[in-house]
DNA sequence: GCCGTCACGGTTGAA
DNA sequence: GATTCAACCGTGACG
């Protein structure tokens, strides 16, 4: 909650950053990139001025998840103690009174109830044997003898049940969930967290032009298209009729659009994130401004990220072609051209240009 | 010098 | 509405 979230810190590199917020998609889509152009982290971070740690995280993350998106910041992870899984382990602790909370929970995989993701916790089975069933053991026999009309199971875990675990699987095995309604993402387009990412919405380069574009024009917004955005946002789990787009993105309030969301609807409709890659003019290492990384990214991405005169050990400058190409395919792996060109339509416009 | 990892201080959003 | 908590973030330092 920074009063003046326009300014950001500025690294060792001379790069500007907000802490703890996540790098703008058009640099990490640009880390991405320029690996693939088989530049190295350490040259990327010079470059781009951020910190070597991050551009591994960034790379670990995408050759893990194939996605550049930064995680879900906030919130809560969904409840993996359902009433169904409660349920199950009520009916377990009846059957055996004796059982262990580790013996329910391999009952609870082995019998599906729950898969390995979305499995409680051993110390959490045994909080709900204490809290929810406790007196189970002790009543089971006496209240089953007693005939008492049985209570239906209660949810009296504060459970959302909007989480569901479809289970998904992602690109690197590891599952996604899907909402309620919604497809399974392919693994290539899925989030490496197990819930999608709430900023990352408006994190995303473009996010409300795509979605403007496709209010505008419902027609040929690609679903799949739709469905990695709304998964990205948690409020996409909120139990709402509306559209996943309106729940991913527009059910948003004003103030909770990222500045770099912002800063994305340019004015101009021309960010430049690929851009920046030759810039020629721009002096090696110019002294840090403090401007706004989020400010800077969408409308003068380049003058922010760029700077040096850099060109790959090969000696071979990036090509600004060859790199909205590969801005394009990056976004995530397996991504196709016109989802691309809807994702990042700064990459098409600049191209134009 | 490069790279992976981790502590740190920060932000965020659900509960 | 304020607080708490647990997730995430990128940086910077270390090995």
């Amino acid at each position: 909650m920074t009063p003046e979230p326009a300014f950001g810190e500025v690294n060792q590199l001379g790069g500007v950053f907000v802490n703890g917020r996540p790098l703008p998609n058009a640099i990490r889509l640009r880390i991405v990139e320029l690996a693939q152009l088989g530049i190295r982290p350490c040259d990327i971070s010079r470059q781009l001025r951020v910190s070597h740690g991050c551009v591994s995280k960034i790379l670990a993350r995408y050759n893990e998840t194939g996605s550049i998106l930064p995680g879900a910041i906030g919130g809560s992870k969904p409840r993996v103690t359902t009433p169904s899984v409660v349920k199950h382990i009520r009916t377990y602790k009846q059957r055996d009174p004796g059982i262990f909370a580790w013996e329910i929970r391999d009952r609870l995989l082995a019998d599906g109830v729950c898969d390995k993701f979305n499995l409680p916790s051993v110390s959490s089975i045994s909080r709900i044997l204490r809290n929810k069933i406790g007196n189970l053991s002790q009543q089971s026999q006496y209240e089953s003898s007693k005939q008492s009309s049985h209570q239906p199971p209660q949810p009296t875990l504060p459970y959302n049940h909007i989480y569901s675990y479809p289970t998904p699987i992602g690109a690197s095995g590891t599952k996604v969930p899907t909402p309620p309604g919604m497809h399974s993402l392919p693994g290539h387009m899925a989030m490496h967290r197990i819930w999608p990412s709430s900023h990352s919405v408006t994190d995303i380069l473009g996010i409300r032009s795509i979605t403007e574009q496709q209010i505008s024009d419902s027609s040929s917004f690609p679903s799949a298209k739709l469905e990695e955005w709304s998964v990205i946002n948690r409020t996409h789990f909120l139990p709402s009729a509306s559209s996943p787009l309106v729940n991913g993105v527009q059910h948003k309030s004003p103030h909770s659009i990222e500045p770099e969301a912002k800063c994305t609807q340019m004015q101009s409709g021309l960010p430049t994130v690929n851009s920046y890659v030759t810039a020629p003019s721009i002096p090696a290492y110019p002294p840090p401004t403090p401007v706004s990384p989020y400010m800077g990214y969408s409308a003068t991405t380049s003058a922010y990220v760029t700077g040096p005169t850099w060109q790959p050990p090969s000696g071979s400058a990036l090509s600004h072609h060859s790199c909205d190409n590969i801005a394009s395919s990056l976004a995530f792996k397996g991504m196709t051209a016109h989802h691309r060109d809807t994702l990042y339509p700064h990459t098409v416009s600049a191209s134009a240009l």
